[in-house]
DNA sequence: CTGCTTTTGACAATCATTATCATTATGCGT
DNA sequence: ACGCATAATGATAATGATTGTCAAAAGCAG
């Protein structure tokens, strides 16, 4: 890969990548493309958002099943997400703390070339009071 | 599922997990068990890892490429893993500063029942050293 | 416009994990 | 120790997300 071609349906993953609140799926973000009239390829949004990826305007997780979603992120400043399970709420949060602890115990222990994965779930503050109201007693939520 | 009965599969999982440093893949440790002589089934491999992880006896973790990895963990205490990427080696750290910071962070978004995903990646000591010698020109490490 | 090279996309191929379901083995009451 | 209800096993098929293939289409420099 020598030069990198501008085409309409890069800009087309990155846009509808941009209206979503919170992460999708490749497949999801697929089925969304198409049900707006676009006639784009699923392998082709997986390659644009492996790119999109490694340029570092997306963020991309493991879903808790192991499906890769994504999310359009605020460019060039690393952070981290904390999620709502329910609804998919996304708020992106800086972790100074995080980051120190991590830098330190890695050298603490040896390790060189650290990297971290660090995500919060939880309820959101609306998804929580529609939680109570339902049933108070919340079975396991898995 | 009303009782739980005792077979040598379980125990034969429990004790191959416990054999094993750093994480290992269920496919992977049906291979070890294979091995070893034992025609431990695979479903039943993944379906006693399962079953270790609920209980507490083991944590699991996504690897990069997204399948689920389980290792045998001090039982009843939370902790996280300091993992090297290269040879495996893991070592469990207590992250009391991730903890609270994780709670607090949660509780100033208005989230409830927060969890969290920590887990740290690296080089350790021995592969930092490798490493270097092998080639100071070290290219893109994926 | 032309030619070269990247990118696309329909489809097949992988590969980890899960579901089936007939068969076996466990734990308990006798 | 015996037998039974039923949970557990395992060979195999099914699933489902992701990646590979490769001919056709499109971008871009000259
Ligand atoms: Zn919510
Ligand atoms: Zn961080
Ligand atoms: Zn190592
Ligand atoms: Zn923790």
């Amino acid at each position: 890969m020598v030069v990198k071609r501008n085409t309409w349906q890069r800009e087309a993953v990155r846009e509808a990548l941009g209206d979503t609140d919170g992460f999708v799926s490749a497949q999801g973000l697929h089925s969304a493309l198409r049900d707006s009239g676009s006639p784009i390829g699923l392998a082709t949004v997986y390659r644009a958002l492996a790119d999109l990826a490694t340029e570092g305007d997306a963020d991309s997780l493991q879903s808790l099943d192991g499906e890769s979603l994504y999310r359009a992120c605020t460019p060039g400043t690393h952070h981290h997400h904390l999620i709502c399970r329910n609804c998919g709420l996304t708020v992106e949060i800086s972790a100074d703390p995080v980051e120190t602890w991590a830098r330190s115990v890695a050298a603490d222990n040896g390790f060189t070339q650290a990297a971290h994965i660090v995500d919060v779930f939880g309820l959101c503050a609306e998804c929580s009071r529609a939680a109570a109201q339902s049933g108070t007693a919340q079975a396991d939520p898995r």
